[in-house]
DNA sequence: CATGATGTCTGACTTTAGTCAGATATATTG
DNA sequence: CAATATATCTGACTAAAGTCAGACATCATG
């Protein structure tokens, strides 16, 4: 009734008979869910047969026919790969991209309903979020990208906002040294962004100097993915890009306002080291050799 | 990417592979889901044909197939309503109990193992509540219950819990002046419980008194059901069962540290009166006559 | 270039879910 | 009691999803 297991039964079946009206709503395009599956997947830019049969776990047989289909209703056209003449690429037509906005359209319209229904949004988006990150924990995918993309800036944007509430003093992040995007991209150091599907939940930055060590900076976890050892992940693939970049030497600095930030550099190999910049906001400099 | 609407997609995606990998992990034991599905709802007590035909939306010819086969296997077993010989009651065989009993420990597990995935227990725990709320809030069943009951108990230590939060100087029942069991019990009063599925989201009390009015107590909505008008459909519950009870005129008191609760008071007819009682905590009071 | 692996397609099939039109027995109501 | 409504069941049907074996073209590799 009240413990643990039974509230997530609850949330199961509440979620489960969602799911269901979802799936139907579907249906009200006149068309078979798998083949309305498969059109939304190669309109969200899977065009890669097999990937897509993949992605949707179906048999080949079927896969085949659903195309077939969807080919015969002048919605997809399949052209074949051109360095591998066995694998087939489809892409939609005019007609196609047609349904496909509707499917989405259709898709936005429910998803607004819902967030209609309740008065505290960021409440139950941060909700959403959290559920989310979870479930797809397996499929973070971690990406090196440019530290001025969209992703990227809205990681950062939400790695100062969480200092200015942690900080005593607050935090501006004009009076920080705030890194140059062009010594976060390679060669010079990389960024790296988590995703969690279509959204950035992680980001951390690798940035090359001229005084023989690299520094480690933004490490930031979204607050609905933490307890996922996501920092941790995101820290051994900076010193993997590190290790290929040929940086020997990392180091970087902290505050002891973000103590988990702390627990994980200690328990990672990192060594406390005095203070190596004059940067007004750390009070804890970390080294570690990797 | 970034904007509502994507987030509430992002997390449907995440659900829908999710629950697809629960209704497969069903067929584990070698039976279609039609079938699974209704041994498991007779299994959660309900007998009644009609009844789980209704729940699961299954056509009449189609619940008839599913029962017999389940019969056939020798897991249900079925007898006619004792008042009206058309209905049919399914019961459980003890072979039933025990395949029952499997598909219980089998969603358990799979509960336990999604809580394990992550370090922040309760966080995750009260985002499903949120969400399922969220969903399930059409059915939201307000049920008059025993202010002692299990459910009701758990409203009120959570009741309490928050003023305890809220209030400055803290919240100590034993100060306020806590009302008889049987003041809100008919034929004086009663106490209402919302139950959202299995779980108690919030209460109210009608505490009959001999001054010729009877009292609003306890009103609560769980956090996770806020913003779901459920704090006003409680309260027309009350005034609905006041009058069954030929109670003509109501009172309550309340605090200004809770305004959404003054809000609602306001907005639905309640008029503020002076001070009737000698009860520490509130600093508010009205009155309304229905 | 022979061999085996891979990606796709086709035909033949099964299972599951669901629909619809009666048939049957029982209950309700004027 | 007659007429009507209700609950269940049965038979006949369809749609959708999925399975499996094999055909065929192409690719990778020794």
């Amino acid at each position: 009734m009240l413990d643990p297991i039974s509230r997530v039964r609850r949330f199961n079946r509440a979620v489960t008979s969602a799911v269901g009206a979802l799936d139907t709503s579907f249906l009200g395009r006149g068309r078979p869910l798998g083949a309305a599956r498969v059109l939304n997947a190669i309109g969200h830019g899977r065009s890669d047969v097999a990937e897509i049969r993949d992605y949707l776990g179906l048999d080949s047989g079927l896969m085949s026919r659903l195309l077939r289909s969807l080919e015969d209703a002048g919605l997809v056209e399949t052209t074949t790969h051109q360095d591998d003449a066995r694998r087939r690429i489809a892409k939609l037509t005019r007609a196609g991209r047609r349904e496909f906005a509707a499917y989405e359209a259709l898709s936005n319209a429910q998803a607004d309903g819902f967030l209609a229904q309740h008065s505290q949004r960021e409440a139950l988006l941060a909700a959403m979020d959290l559920i989310a990150s979870v479930l797809t924990r397996e499929r973070v995918a971690l990406e090196e990208m440019d530290p001025r993309c969209e992703e990227a800036r809205h990681c950062l944007g939400e790695y100062y906002a969480e200092l200015g509430r942690r900080f005593k003093q607050g935090f501006d992040v004009s009076r920080s040294r705030d890194p140059d995007a062009k010594d976060m991209r390679r060669p010079r150091g990389t960024f790296i962004v988590a995703m969690s599907d279509t959204l950035p939940i992680g980001c951390v930055g690798l940035k090359g100097t001229d005084h023989g060590y690299a520094e480690i900076k933004r490490l930031w976890v979204a607050p609905a993915a933490r307890g996922l050892r996501l920092g941790r992940r995101l820290m051994d693939a900076t010193e993997d890009a590190a290790r290929e970049l040929g940086i020997t030497l990392l180091r970087l600095d902290t505050n002891s306002a973000l103590p988990e930030a702390g627990q994980l550099y200690r328990t990672t190999g990192w060594r406390e080291i005095s203070r190596y910049n004059d940067d007004p906001y750390p009070d804890l400099f970390f080294e570690k050799r990797v």
